[in-house]
DNA sequence: ACCTATTAATAACG
DNA sequence: TCGTTATTAATAGGT
């Protein structure tokens, strides 16, 4: 992926060994940050140049507790050494306090408490945060609204066409006794539909800020600040 | 680079990001062979999923002693315990054990020797080895060739020219002499050529690599391991 | 360090 | 997991 092809071999120049060391170098460690926030994994790298310098990557804090934790795992439950198995469980235990703590603080943040240390930008952040959550939410309240509001459609209109035959049904009894016109029974359908739709219309207005908040707090955005603290923790 | 773009967030979607997760550690491990090899660093690789399943890459043949190297680096002068440095000097005298091992071998076969154990399939890699860089040193040797002939043209050009001035007036002077051709010349030139060309097929890079007519094994399939050893020597 | 023509990686889908 | 393909991302070669 350049202006040329190239095979992967020992590249002899100097120069451009360093150069595309320096290169490659940057989007390995890329790459290897986007694995461990894409898929929630925990990624340790290190990279020695030929000249002995080292570069380092650790999605966690600290390499040394994930040489620990590759230790335990390549040498099993052979030689483990009670010193590692304390450093493993320690560095467990720390993680999910700053697990925790990330969480709380953002939560809090997003309860609109706590924001005393925060700049501009992150108030503008927040803020930015919070209405797109409200928007998600708004979105997928209307949504489940509308949807019932079909289903209803869909009954009323069974309900009427019943209600119909049965006072045709009627009518027709009613009929041979005494000869009406049928103006009742068509002035009764139009008074039902007629009042059917006043009825939905306010329903729209008025339902939208009552019922079914319970699942209102699923949508997107919020997910998205609670995931990424998570993320952070790691 | 996909389909669509992505922003670098943890995937939702479980079975989503379990792909993802497959197919970027892939690719990361990848990248990393390459930057080693490309470069000549040393590489090391640790990867844990999610769900706890450890992944890993190194350059060299055993991560332990990239840990080794990475601790000693990391804590420098200070908290070097002899046992760790010990196990430095045994990890780099193994790595040139090790390297001058593939180093002979691979040497010896391109020398025809030593083949018993080869399948099929790595002889024919050898023959074509073989073949490839015959190709290569033909070609050097035709270049230096055509170059020389260029070289001595020009100059017999300019000889015959001021020969044939000086024959002139010679001939001005004494009628009687008779110009002699200059066969011997290029007879001289061309066993010298055929010579070195010999010299050199043993050697494959020799003059391009200069001093080092070990490299030669360093051909595409054999080049393989005689590389990885020599990586895991930095 | 920056630029861009190219190649390589990969997201989405089957 | 594997294959395909439309796209995006990485980067080789230059300046």
């Amino acid at each position: 992926m350049g202006r040329g092809k190239i095979v992967i071999r020992r590249i002899d120049n100097l120069t451009n060994r360093q150069v595309t060391f320096s290169k490659r170098r940057k989007g390995l460690i890329k790459k290897a940050k986007e694995l461990a926030i894409l898929c929630d994994a925990e990624v340790g790298l290190v990279i020695f140049s030929s000249t002995g310098k080292l570069y380092e990557y650790s999605s966690t804090c600290n390499m040394k507790s994930l040489i620990e934790r590759y230790k335990y795992k390549e040498e099993n439950q052979q030689l483990l050494n009670p010193e590692s198995e304390v450093k493993i469980w320690q560095r467990e235990t720390e993680i999910l306090r700053q697990q925790l703590e990330n969480l709380q603080e953002n939560h809090r943040q997003l309860l609109g408490e706590q924001l005393y240390g925060l700049s501009v930008k992150d108030l503008q952040d927040l803020e930015n945060q919070l209405e797109m959550s409200l928007q998600v939410v708004r979105m997928k309240k209307e949504q489940i609204l509308t949807d019932e509001i079909q289903e209803l459609k869909r009954k009323i209109q069974g309900n009427l066409i019943h209600r119909e035959n049965m006072e045709l049904y009627k009518v027709n009894l009613i009929r041979q006794e005494n000869m009406q016109p049928y103006k009742k029974v068509y002035g009764t359908t139009n008074v039902v539909a007629a009042s059917r739709n006043t009825f939905v219309t306010c329903g729209i207005h008025s339902e939208e800020d009552s019922s079914v908040p319970v699942h209102l707090q699923l949508s997107q955005p919020e997910q998205h600040t609670y995931e990424t603290s998570v993320r952070r923790t790691k």
